[in-house]
DNA sequence: AAATCGTGGTG
DNA sequence: TCACCAAGATT
């Protein structure tokens, strides 16, 4: 029985066989190798919707990884402004030069592994997809999904690892971690899973069960405190005053407003121009846009015109938007 | 090894 | 609306 698992759900991913721009249809020729990496990258802890557009820009700007690996560092950043976890990005700049260096990805997982922003879960995915290895792909897609087929709430990682391993085939490993992952997107889902639809059912002793939503248990969720922050708006001839964050921690690199450190209480400020609310990860921010006069440190004038090349994130974006907002409303 | 690190979609 | 969470990696 446990044989014919596999062969259903790669029978079920074919029939499907969503168009991804980054795969080629299963038992088809490995894709390219960069092209691989690229979007596994791009894809930890992000969606396949948010990825698929920036991938293709991506690609189209940077086709090879030695192109990639030409590229300034501060091209790269404002390319990934938007898609989050900017250490990505930073890694993905260091892994496109190391791998130019040696004239090519490593082909083994462990070869792969250690390179930077490649961990255990990409190291199997690309072994498997791009170099056809019997590679053990696991994701929280498949963690959810094997959780799902053996009943187990909360099983260390040997035991899970075990259980993917028992039912990962000797031949297309790769095609098999992506039916896994497309299974688990569309039909095994965290909440209100598609249970009628699932080629693998009949093999699920979570279904058997009556309650599939309890495997695997729900993680400890923790608290999320809101922080302060002021921005200062600084403006001149239809230019802006933007500077780079430091390398390193949150939006590390990124292009930014300028401003102090956030705090956990609110500061007493001038009249605000505009206040943003954005959610991060383990805290929510709170972000006063404030006018300055002079430009203060190391920086750049950025035209209002322009504004959108600035690889801005999300939370600055959204603090430009709010004040030009503002500042419309009170024009009409 | 627990904390850190973004953002957008969805049930 | 809102809690949850996604093709995780790093330190």
């Amino acid at each position: 029985m446990r044989a014919n698992l596999s062969d259903r759900l790669l029978q079920h991913y074919v029939d499907k066989c969503r168009a991804l721009p980054w795969r080629s249809p299963p038992g088809s020729p490995p894709p390219d190798s960069y092209r691989v990496w690229l979007s596994e990258v791009m894809l930890q802890q992000t969606t396949v919707a948010a990825v698929t557009p920036r991938f293709e820009r991506f690609l189209a700007r940077w086709p090879t990884v030695e192109a990639l690996a030409a590229a300034l560092d501060e091209d790269v950043l404002a390319e990934w402004a938007g898609l989050g976890y900017y250490a990505r990005a930073r890694n993905l700049i260091a892994c496109a030069r190391e791998v130019a260096a040696r004239g090519g990805f490593p082909t083994t997982e462990a070869g792969l592994r250690a390179l930077p922003g490649i961990g255990d879960y990409t190291a199997a995915a690309i072994a498997a997809i791009a170099f056809g290895a019997h590679a053990v792909v696991i994701d929280a897609n498949v963690e959810r999904v094997t959780c799902r087929l053996f009943a187990l709430a909360a099983p260390t990682r040997g035991d899970l690892r075990a259980a993917v391993a028992s039912i990962t085939p000797a031949e297309r490993a790769g095609d098999f971690a992506q039916a896994m992952m497309d299974l688990g997107a569309t039909i095994c889902r965290p909440r209100a899973p598609l249970c009628d639809s699932c080629p693998l059912r009949d093999d699920c002793r979570a279904f058997a069960s009556g309650n599939p939503e309890r495997f695997p248990a729900p993680k400890a969720k923790a608290a999320k405190p809101v922080r302060h922050g002021v921005a200062q708006w600084i403006e001149r001839d239809g230019a802006i005053w933007l500077v780079r964050r430091p390398t390193k921690g949150l939006l590390g690199g990124m292009a930014a407003l300028p401003g102090p450190v956030w705090t956990a209480e609110r500061q007493a400020n001038a009249p605000e121009l505009a206040r943003v609310r954005h959610v991060f990860t383990h805290f929510a921010l709170e972000l006063a846009v404030v006018a300055a006069a002079d430009p203060v440190g190391e920086g750049w004038w950025q035209p209002f015109d322009t504004l959108a090349d600035a690889g801005l994130p999300t939370l600055y974006r959204r603090a430009v938007d709010a004040v030009l907002t503002e500042r419309g409303r009170i024009a009409a």
